[in-house]
DNA sequence: TGCTAAATCTCGAAC
DNA sequence: GTTCGAGGTTTAGCA
């Protein structure tokens, strides 16, 4: 196992200057930067918040991104995408980090009063990162094998665009019937019907064939499938996992291809 | 100015067994705790992920909140909210990481090969947040000042449920118009017309008045205007930062009315 | 650049 | 607990 030496730099406590200092320094140097303190943040842009002061955990990374991060929740209270520009200042009781950028025009301001501690890090990582089963690899892997739908589907394309939106599946049944499949990966609600009512109704206009309105999800919403059946469609249960390893089978077919 | 004994445990380069403590240390005592090091992370619930090794900024909230960052990208790559259970583990050669959660049933599992900063910490965040200028704020304001949107409109309620969806604002002028307002923070599409165009025609068939759809944003989208005016709608350009004032206004006169 | 749809969306509120 | 809609949504894929 090999060992990188690290690459850090720690101060604890070093007061509004000495921190100042080094936040000027990593952010020149493109380190990923850690601030805990006590900090106010004011945002203002597309609408305009202010935070009152208390301490809080502010990352900023190397690619520009900053996040203020209060005790609990998953979600930061403020921040600023990559590639905003910085600007600190020292004032005489507080060291700002501002974020700036242009379209859409904002800026965050970080006020720290005071500084408990300030990490900066070289940070290497270039691990892949892999998400599988999303809607797109199940449009993918029905597509690849339709039977795993409907034993007599044939698809033609998948994300099709007409003019009320895109299409998941598109194709022909047996029977001639043109077979418009909406997808989703999550329960489906009123909205996923509609959705799907709304592509058949459009289709109906447009084609002498029959069309057949395939909702297809691993769950629907109570209440929901007597929709499904006052407006004609039909709704196909699936099971996700069954498709995840569909999809993991394809992925071990394409590195084997690779591979070769 | 006041200042707080910070209450940190700052840990380098321990060695997954020393980091394998202090972190469940930190845990059972629900302190905040931010993790530098190599590892790789496996997520496993609504979807699934697999991130390769890489060092990484690991935070994890006093309520259970799990945050894995890269060193760029203003999004953690895997997370886990507020509320989750940890089981932390130690085996030959990593320390291991596990957050789980049920409904839906989730879990993210941390592999720490290398551990180059462990620190805990005792925060204290108290302030408020305030954000201003949202779309809800926007209703507030017109409600309680139509005038700036229409000299004559008396509105009668906001967020009002109908059939098709939420109208924002609900009122009559003085022809004795029904007045059906959708309200934009951000510039109107073709979506905000359509969505005013299906209210409107909804309501025409649930009343005997005329009913008058105006569509109220800071700017509308090229194109879309004439579709106002195809559907017989009205478009109202509004200025935000006029709002933000009245809205600080609003705030102001509240504050006095609590000081008082 | 702009638009559309998905997201492990998250978050909150109403029912 | 479920559902529904908003969000400084963000992000990815195309036209």
């Amino acid at each position: 196992m090999k060992s990188r030496k690290p690459d850090f730099i720690i101060l604890q406590s070093p007061g509004i200057g000495a921190g100042y200092q080094a936040v000027k320094e990593a952010l020149s140097r493109r380190r990923n930067l850690i601030i805990i303190g006590n900090c106010s943040v004011e945002y203002q842009g597309r609408a305009r918040s202010l935070l009152e002061p208390g301490e809080r955990i502010v990352l900023v990374k190397s690619d520009g991104a900053m996040l203020v991060h209060r005790p609990t929740g998953s979600e930061p209270v403020n921040w600023q995408p990559s590639g905003c520009i910085f600007k600190s200042t020292l004032l005489p009781e507080a060291f700002v980090l501002r974020s700036v950028r242009k379209n859409p025009d904002e800026s965050l301001a970080v006020f720290f009063t005071e500084i408990q501690l300030v990490i900066a890090a070289k940070l290497v990582d270039v691990g892949d990162f892999n998400l599988h089963v999303s809607e797109k690899e199940l449009q993918k892997v029905i597509f690849a094998q339709p039977s795993l739908l409907l034993s007599d589907l044939k698809p033609i394309t998948y994300e099709k665009k007409i003019e009320p939106g895109f299409v998941d599946i598109y194709g022909l049944d047996s029977a001639g019937r043109l077979v418009v499949a909406e997808l989703k990966r999550v329960r489906a609600g009123k909205a996923a019907v509609l959705q799907l009512a709304k592509y058949v109704e459009y289709l109906k206009g447009t084609t002498p064939l029959r069309v057949r309105g395939v909702l297809v999800a691993p769950q629907i919403a109570k209440g929901v499938q007597t929709m499904v059946l006052a407006l004609g469609l039909e709704f196909i249960q699936i099971d996700l996992k069954r498709f995840a390893e569909s999809v993991a089978g394809k992925k071990d077919r394409k590195m084997g291809e690779f591979l070769v």
